[in-house]
DNA sequence: TCTACCTATGAACAGCTTGTCATATGTTCA
DNA sequence: TGAACATATGACAAGCTGTTCATAGGTAGA
């Protein structure tokens, strides 16, 4: 690196685009997204309303540990929230917004929609 | 684990979620929006439609080398696409549903819209 | 109370990511 | 042709992620 083709574009251009903060809160968000076990397990949530550990475990295919620690990481992210009842804890999605991250991607990744 | 709940919602469940396949599909796509240079790198090609290595390290503030391997990255998965001139290389984004996902995040998370 | 059950969590480990450094390839210009 | 340049790439290191295993806490039922 040593110039920039066009100074002033990129200078402008910097004003423009997402800053450091941003991208890092966003990309934060995507993360969740960004394993197909969580994919599944917000796909079930969504799906069912509320579930279980015990359940959504099976579900996804992954042991309930596994899940535990998923669930965990999702409930600290505020994607999921939890309901104890008796020896059960039930966890329903939280986040709207990554349910319609979640849509649009199927929309637009599955259900044709070339380009 | 031992049982299900209710195994007869659980089987009726398993058929409606993401299976296997779309979920991994799904997470590969989100990957490559979760992590903050990235998401720089896909808003800066946004805005300017068109940038160069050099340029684009310049503005999303990684080395050349680094930009390259990111670029490579989103190359092989048709994130973008690149154009020879001369010794640069400009590389623009060529996966319309990765700026959808963009924009829908940007709008729910940056601004404003809680909840 | 004792036992089985459901979930949570810490530790450890393997695999993946991303950056840097060195180097290679191809290009422009003198 | 030689030198500076733009980009690509392989190898390696450091950090991060996700899983398993062991274990602990709390709850329901006998």
């Amino acid at each position: 690196m040593q110039h920039a083709h066009d100074p002033q574009r990129t200078a402008a251009l910097e004003e423009r685009i997402l800053d450091h903060d941003d991208s890092e809160l966003l990309a934060e968000r995507f993360k969740l997204l960004a394993d197909p076990v969580r994919i599944r397990m917000v796909s079930a949530l969504v799906e069912a309303g509320e579930l279980c550990v015990c359940d959504l475990a099976e579900l996804v295919g992954a042991s309930e540990s596994a899940t535990s620690h998923q669930l965990r990481q999702m409930r600290l992210a505020g994607l999921v929230r939890a309901r104890k009842q008796g020896r059960s804890v039930y966890y329903r999605v939280a986040d709207s917004h990554i349910r319609l991250l979640l849509d649009v991607a199927v929309e637009h990744y599955l259900h044709g929609d070339p380009r």
